[in-house]
DNA sequence: AACAATTATGAAAGCGCTTGCAACAGTCAC
DNA sequence: GTGACTGTTGCAAGCGCTTTCATAATTGTT
């Protein structure tokens, strides 16, 4: 295939192997109904040719693109990333195409984004952001396109939901906390959706276990770094010093510690604090950072579940599937 | 468009607005060539039926496919993620839609990638991390599609590389740290090619401004925070203490930051450090950290045009695009 | 007023596949 | 030997667009 010349078509690989370009098709596409013989001419007709065989054609005449949209607010600091690769891996390895697209936290962007993957006729659009748009979630609904969405589990998924209770992870982190014998927590809550809602788990617990309302700042999202520095900082407005700060996101985690040991605050010491999302870095820290792990490859692995099941024509009953979050505990708290 | 009802094609659209199938798709995709009072009577039937165009037949139909696809080796942890999302950006902005694969490290995985790409037809293939194997460097070379490179430089370009010099990159740190008055740098390379090369550009500087010969540590990648704590606890089997460390990545300055405060050694005062990539950590560390900047938007940028002007056919005569890369001083160094 | 040049549109032939249908050859049970 | 299957293959009709070529309508030129 030269820089030049034209890449080779099924009509001729079929030509090589002395059979209809049906039956090559069929070999790509469904091995076992070709009798292997005819298998074997296919295959060394298709090395000698060094065939590929055109996807686009393909989707066009099957109306299977094996093309998956996935929408992302960002990778430059996103939390998902660990989910991410685990999805365009399994994606890949189970025989897709993967379109990414970054949404931002503009709801005009997402739709420009979704309907590009309309257009590319996707099989799928994974959906990591959370979207809150209902005349968007809506519309998502009326698609004749599977769409999942990741990380959260809403009451009313658009299509199917594979992700984890947020407001349990909250919980799950003031009991934990809670039993450690901590009393004054503050909360560094990012304005996202889920975070809010981790954030209201955990205070309902809090209180209910006869603790007094946590202290809360919010800040915006994407969460980063720089936001745990400054968070620090403003923990001197506060009534009281907390004991105990549980941050939305590893990176405030992280950003935080820096500028507690920078003020001569000893983590946990001093001051405890906790993370979210696991991120590698949080293990590697020093102090190590105790956060809320979420198994990225579980989720991309129910997703191939589903959309198999999708592809194979079969009803998905299970509309959310819960893969549930832990708590892993390390020195920071 | 409903679950079970099929999306309207351009024929519905022609019909609506009164003309042929054919003008709807020059106005779709060549607008001046058709009458304005037509063009209206023709958005409003795209307008009315909702009408989105199948991006697959049109590139089948003509042999482009606005499919563009990108391999990284990593996002999780990336150095090249601003890049990345400047470049997915632009590209998806310029009308085209965006394939991203996961190379990894692994250069049979790369293949298999770059043959999913090709299975699309995809216009170009965008290479963010390099690739070091000749015979796929000379398959890419005879391919009908645009290459290009990223970051790097390479003397003999796939098709066309857009980036910087990793050695005058290392060349003008090592200048940096000379006329800082450091005298006893330790480099932390990661073993990529890139990483070597701008070791190797820092050690010609240097010991040409009559420094010795720096000591070194090499690091695999992806590099990360981890490997920043581990090379600070390997610093004491030196002969001697540097007085500044160059990392290959800001993780691995973070990471050593982190780890060298823990050990009560203050950073800059008895130790420097600095980092590359500039991430945005970079500037909001304690001490903010010293790095290298690549302009990641002027990359993604100088990649549109490159493919703008293939698509209209042109010849790219710069083949070797030139983006620099420049020191940013900070705390740290 | 006659002609050339320009602009706007339509008809129709593909682009490279997939797949329903039909045909044919074997196999098997009786 | 016959009929009913089963397994394997080919034929041909699309899938929904783009684009060449031809034609019609308009404008400009002399």
């Amino acid at each position: 295939m030269s820089r030049t010349q034209r890449a080779p078509r099924l009509e001729e690989v079929a030509t090589l192997a002395g059979v209809s370009a049906a039956t090559v098709s069929r070999y790509i596409n469904n091995p076992e109904v070709v009798a292997a013989a005819t298998g074997l001419r296919i295959q060394a007709a298709i090395d000698e040719t060094g065939y590929l065989p055109n996807l686009n054609a393909g989707a066009l005449a099957s109306s299977r693109s094996r093309l998956i949209a996935t929408l992302v607010p960002d990778i430059a600091q996103s939390i998902f990333n660990d989910t991410i690769e685990a999805m365009i891996d399994e994606l890949s390895n189970d025989g897709n195409s993967v379109m990414l697209s970054l949404t931002g936290a503009d709801n005009n962007r997402l739709i420009a984004q979704i309907n590009a993957a309309l257009s590319r006729r996707v099989d799928a659009i994974i959906l990591t952001g959370i979207v809150t748009d209902a005349e968007t979630r809506d519309r998502l609904r009326s698609l004749p396109v599977t769409v999942i969405e990741t990380w959260g589990l809403p009451d009313e998924p658009i299509d199917v939901a594979i992700g984890f209770s947020h407001s349990a992870a909250g919980d799950a982190m003031a009991r934990f906390l809670r039993s450690r014998g901590y009393r004054r927590p503050h909360l560094i809550v990012p304005n996202s959706t889920r975070s809010q809602r981790r954030a209201g788990g955990f205070v309902r617990r809090w209180m209910e276990e006869g603790g007094d309302e946590p202290t809360r700042l919010e800040v915006n999202v994407p969460s980063h770094f720089g936001q745990g520095r400054l968070s620090f900082r403003a923990l001197t407005d506060l009534p009281a010093m907390p004991d105990v700060v549980v941050c939305g996101s590893d990176w405030i985690a992280q950003g935080l510690i820096v500028e507690a040991q920078a003020a001569g605050v000893r983590v946990p010491d001093k001051l405890a604090v906790t993370g979210f999302g696991n991120l590698r870095m949080a293990g590697d820290m020093r102090p190590t950072i105790t956060s809320v792990d979420v198994d990225g490859a579980r989720i991309a692995r129910e997703m191939i579940r589903v959309l198999r099941e999708r592809a194979a024509g079969k009803t998905i009953t299970e509309r959310r599937i819960d893969v549930g979050s832990r708590i892993i505990a390390r020195e920071s708290a």
